[in-house]
DNA sequence: ATAAAATGCTACAAAAAGGTAGTAATTATG
DNA sequence: CATAATTACTACCTTTTTGTAGCATTTTAT
């Protein structure tokens, strides 16, 4: 597993989110539309509302929006948030082997490759996203 | 977590491997070195003897060697073989957000940087590892 | 032969991840 | 004020992953 599945859970609740314009997103909907099981989404929205994401407004007609602007949430901090800072960086080969000889020997040949991936992942906003999907469609 | 702890077990065994040149290595060698738990490692190379990438030769003396020449054995296959042939081609919004919307808002931005990461694990043999591990050092 | 050094196999235990259930607290609306 | 709709919290269950234990089998060396 390349992601947890919590964690492409949190990423497609905040890209669908992102993509529509509803002034509030009911955990209900959410588990709707997304087929995510619904106290397990539960409990993830409550968790994206800790870390700030998006805010919560508990209630009759509440719900979650964003918690600060679009352009603010790039993808690389949500699998940070939900993974932890090591899982972009980690050395393909084990930390063992890595250690154990110093400069794991494949850092240079893969440096590459994954710092594009973590540059696209950091670069890439929902806003981003957004703007992306209302383009495709219309 | 970006691999299952199985896997970078799986890849730190074969690289261990691939950089020396012994003409046997027990799994009580690799135990030792890689500080891998026994028993699990244990499994793991039994699985990795069935997954045709090591085979193994029972009682005294015995141990595990390379199935196959280095250069043929890259590092997609290993992942492959450990995680499932999915596990690198998934979609980062996870299925739902990717189904629901048709093509995925997000696979023209992101094709570029996850083709280049699986290209690289896919050019990437044990042999380029030894090689470069060998020259690092002398 | 026999003992030592290996792997193979099976069953189980512990920890982490994923999922379910229900109650309490909060808020808007009639 | 009462009710309905909503999130917050807590406890528990299930599945998957990781780790442990021990015995059976194979091979080599003495």
């Amino acid at each position: 597993m390349i992601l947890g599945k919590t964690t492409e859970y949190a990423l497609s609740v905040l890209a669908y989110m992102a993509t529509r314009s509803q002034d509030m997103y009911p955990a209900e909907l959410l588990h709707r539309e997304l087929k995510i099981p619904r106290h397990y989404l539960r409990r993830l929205l409550t968790d994206l509302s800790k870390k700030g994401f998006i805010a919560s407004s508990r209630g009759r007609n509440g719900g979650f929006v964003f918690a600060r602007e679009l352009s603010m949430i790039n993808f690389a901090q949500v699998i940070d948030a939900m993974e932890g800072e090591e899982a972009m960086n980690i050395c393909l080969l084990g930390f063992t082997a890595c250690i154990v000889d110093k400069p794991c020997a494949m850092h240079d040949l893969w440096s590459d490759a994954r710092s594009k991936m973590a540059e696209t992942l950091k670069n890439t906003s929902l806003a981003d996203l957004r703007e992306k999907y209302l383009n495709d469609k219309g």
